[in-house]
DNA sequence: TCGTTACGACTACATATGTAGCCAGTACCG
DNA sequence: CGGTACTGGCTACATATGTAGTCGTAACGA
């Protein structure tokens, strides 16, 4: 459960492309986020090692090169990345931060109804379902 | 509506302060961020000229010191990083984002009453209320 | 008027981040 | 067995960030 060490923008894509799909070899991974972000490959190579360092990926030889797989789930990452937001932002209350996206964005008619359909199971749960 | 200026971490706990009563002086503002933080007057002051580098605050001569004021609404700041927050974590959309904070976070029942309700509200609007 | 002091300005320095080049070794082809 | 090309490792460098010290000077009190 230790938090999951602080990934920067930039290596957050390139964790992506990790979650996407692993293992892969920097190789690949660098075909995939490279152009996109108009980043040579030693900018890859180098993120990638520093996302090993910091413990955010593994890796196993294959051969000469490395295979790199995420060492902390996205989620994880998610959750953490969202706390500090969520504390930042709003306090680290949930429900101002939820209204604040309610108002600020368009919702269409269905996604407002099956955000409707999540309260209500939610509602129906005692509290403190977080386990 | 240019965008506002990358506001870090600490630099935020800053604004916040700023942003709750302005204009202030650097000392001031010092007393109130600085033990909380266990920041020395120094690192608050260079805090300050960043900010004030970056745009982020403005300032006014009073006698022989500086009275702070916000440059940009924090509003502006929130919204900036609402947005990038999004981007990374739920590619940009929003109710993905408000699902997961619904399942993910406890939330009271009157909470819950309460963002029903702001759904009402929007389902009401017609689409494109983005003013 | 002169000293004191409270300010802002400038400097410092380690680490993080964005971006990328070069080198040495190794695997594989011929 | 030797050459070649690909791969990771190391180096580089500018900017951002966290954290803080020092200095010159203007304002104010004595």
């Amino acid at each position: 459960m230790s938090a999951p060490p602080r990934i920067s923008d930039a290596e957050w894509l390139v964790m992506e492309a990790i979650w996407g799909q692993a293992p892969r070899s920097a190789g690949q991974i660098a075909e995939e986020v490279g152009p996109a972000n108009e980043w040579s490959e030693a900018t890859v190579k180098t993120m990638l090692a520093r996302l090993v360092k910091k413990g955010a990926l593994d890796f196993e030889r294959d051969g000469k090169r490395y295979l790199y797989r995420a060492a902390v789930p996205r989620e994880a990452c998610v959750r953490s990345e969202a706390r500090e937001f969520q504390e930042r932002m709003f306090g680290g209350r949930t429900s101002p931060l939820l209204a604040w996206f309610v108002k600020e964005s368009p919702l269409s008619d269905t996604e407002i109804e099956e955000l409707r359909a999540l309260l209500d199971e939610k509602a129906g749960q005692d509290e403190g379902g977080q386990a």
